[in-house]
DNA sequence: TTTTATTGTATACAATATAATACAATTAAG
DNA sequence: CTTAATTGTATTATATTGTATACAATAAAA
């Protein structure tokens, strides 16, 4: 029996190009968004009469998925959601301890005062939201967002992009560890005290330092539970 | 009169998928090669007899080339390679020397003998390869290749594979610059014996030091002509 | 202004990809 | 071993795309 997949309103209908497209940016949204897990296997039938189309796009789609990176194609077995080792967790993190620390020091350069404004607005609301992760973690997503545009630099944010797809596979988001709202808000606030101060290299290091915990966090929900 | 952008061997065919995608990545080479300069005009009937095709997969060609930033195409003048002005240039090298630095810095925690003595190899080859700066810049590129391999991050390729084709639109080698290929080689020289040292933020200062250097010489031989 | 080079647009036909369907092969469960 | 569920494969018709060609529109040069 297929689970509830669906997303409430406009499902169902995409024609932008190709069926076997929206199939792909339909699953791609799934995954992104945990309606299928990591591991878990998705059958070409049941994505068919989710979506009403015949099997071959679907297929389609799935040869897409796979050159993503984001499921596992093995003869008879099907799709299954592509998990990542702790190898590739630990390279994916380095990576974005990298990417996050230059776009905060880029952002203490170059960020304008409605932007660093807009950030601390940011922490407030993320303070009133407490007890409840799941706009935590929007808040969250919108913090970044922001730090990025503000280092502009459209290099980064190609580099960053680049990583976009991995990243979705572990969005199963840390902000249920109890506590660890309040931690990242601290963490949060150093940063954007030094982007406000101008200090580049301040920044950059706060934003280590918090993708730092961050990884911590993570590989802990990931592999020792 | 076209002039001579024929590689010698084996040019013309070209027939993986369509002819379209055919002379996208034969132009792709041509700008990355420098037979096509940055600001120069690529007429459309000249690429068709060229390449031996209608004007009709040169144009679909060149729609690709656009999505990809490395021409611009102007309604009534067709399409120009296009030119970073002094802002990207900036932030490209801005990126690089974060993505340098970082290979640098993680191949000092991963890269094996084999890859520190090959590094060092190259290094020798390039001191008997002076006043050839085309071997040299070829032995240059060699020596950034094994730097990202010895990282052992595959993020880290990804991101810097999204700069790749910006990166193309500058290739014109700051080798030719008297004296810039003695002071990369002591660049670099530094990088490899503090890797050999496994002294990570000693070698990431040295690679973005690098870039720092290489920035200089082509902001110099770009805009202060 | 007239001419020429070059790009944009339209058309026609062939080639290919897409999508649905039916059926065979394989695995796993009973 | 048999059966049920699921994926791989093959076959079709249809839609789309690729390609070449001819012609109109535009811009730059004479």
């Amino acid at each position: 029996m297929p689970k509830n997949k669906e997303k409430p309103a406009e499902n169902k209908l995409n024609f932008e190009t190709s069926l076997g497209e929206g199939v792909h940016s339909q699953l791609k949204d799934a995954i992104r968004e945990g309606r299928y897990s990591p591991g878990e296997r998705i059958r070409e039938a049941e994505v068919a009469v989710w979506l009403n189309v015949s099997r071959t796009p679907v297929r389609e789609a799935f040869r897409r998925l796979q050159s993503d990176g984001l499921i596992i194609l093995t003869p008879w077995r099907g799709a299954q959601v592509a998990e990542l080792d702790r190898n590739q967790v630990v390279e994916l993190y380095a990576m974005r301890r990298v990417l996050e620390g230059t776009a905060a020091g880029f952002a203490a350069l170059h960020a304008t005062d409605a932007e660093i404004d807009y950030l601390f607005e940011l922490l407030r609301q993320d303070e009133i939201a407490k007890g409840d992760p799941a706009v935590q973690a929007n808040l969250n997503r919108l913090f970044h967002e922001t730090l990025y545009a503000a280092a502009r630099n459209r290099y980064l944010l190609k580099a960053s992009n680049a990583l976009a797809d991995s990243l979705a596979l572990l969005r199963s988001t840390t902000y249920e560890i109890p506590g660890r709202p309040d931690t990242a808000r601290q963490e949060h606030l150093l940063i954007v005290n030094a982007i406000k101060e101008g200090n580049s290299d301040k920044a950059d290091l706060f934003a280590r330092a918090h993708i730092e915990k961050a990884t911590q966090a993570r590989l802990a929900l990931l592999f020792e539970e």
